[in-house]
DNA sequence: CTCGGCCTGCTC
DNA sequence: GAGCAGGCCGAG
């Protein structure tokens, strides 16, 4: 359910509060999200070790240690949360750690962090430099890198019959895109999402790639998209639900031209887009 | 490339 | 009770 600007949101958080902390001790709750590795043997990589850098990779938010990695992927309803020790998350969410929190990183300085995923298809692991260069390439570049240009994306994109919404959603074509962002980058950009790769014309590259920065820069400054699970570490919202042009607007009118937003299935997801608005292919 | 599976909770 | 949900992976 996050994606980039969810993630990075969570990592800027992170990095103010727990950079430097040491690794006291681990608990873990529920086996599925560490890939069901028992406690004793996660603990023997992780306890001892200083989160030297909070980083940010696709989704994957990457704890860089000394030496390794601690990696978590959030999937569909995965949560970070930052307490100091007694105190608890504010707002509406439950009291931690709940039945839900499945993970739970005793840190130096009073902190900790705790891993909630009510649906539990996010991942924890632990990785080598090895297994860091395995996820790597299984990823594109970073649209906000300087990697993720036209000419790259025209490539990507060229001799593929499968609907440009599935292409950006494709981790290996570029990553960090999820079904928000996705659509409104697709509306941003005047495309209609069942367009086949290999039949968006060249003109329509550009301003696919501008929208596409354009709407995950705007996301990440309102501290992403709160539809209803996506908290940061510090139980906060986000805000960007607020400026959503088409994604969960079915049958709203369009913030352009008053027609409806539709809404179909495009790649088994759902997806939505203004008919008059997004006619390029 | 498409589909089903993994999970729980919420809305109809 | 069915269908849906911000993601990913492996099977066919």
């Amino acid at each position: 359910m996050p994606e980039l600007p969810e993630v990075e949101t969570i990592r800027r958080v992170l990095e103010k509060k727990i950079k430097n902390c040491l690794i006291r001790r681990i608990e873990v709750r529920h086996p599925k999200p560490v890939g069901n590795q028992s406690e004793s043997a996660l603990a023997k990589r992780l306890t001892g070790r200083r989160i030297v850098a909070v980083e940010r990779r696709a989704k994957y938010l990457l704890f860089r240690l000394d030496p390794g990695w601690l990696m978590i992927h959030l999937g569909m309803t995965g949560q970070v949360f930052a307490l100091r020790a007694p105190q608890t998350v504010v707002s509406d969410l439950p009291e931690l750690p709940d039945k839900h929190t499945h993970f739970i990183l005793t840190l130096s300085r009073d902190w900790r962090l705790m891993y909630r995923d009510i649906r539990r298809f996010g991942r924890i692991r632990v990785l080598n430099d090895a297994g860091l260069r395995e996820l790597e390439e299984r990823l594109g570049p970073e649209p906000l890198s300087k990697d993720f240009t036209a000419g790259y994306l025209q490539k990507a994109l060229a001799g593929r019959r499968a609907p440009v919404k599935a292409l950006l959603l494709n981790q290996k074509i570029i990553a960090g895109l999820g079904n928000i962002y996705v659509d409104e980058a697709l509306f941003r950009s005047r495309i209609a999402p069942q367009t086949p790769g290999d039949r968006l014309s060249g003109r329509a590259i550009r301003p696919l790639v501008d929208a596409i920065r354009e709407v995950l820069r705007e996301a990440i400054k309102h501290r992403g998209t709160t539809l209803s699970d996506y908290y940061d570490p510090e139980s906060r919202r986000g805000g960007f639900q607020d400026r959503l042009r088409v994604y969960g607007r079915a049958g709203e009118p369009c913030r352009i031209c008053s027609q409806p937003i539709r809404r179909g299935v495009v790649a088994q997801r759902g997806t939505h887009w203004c008919p008059k608005c997004q006619p390029y292919g």
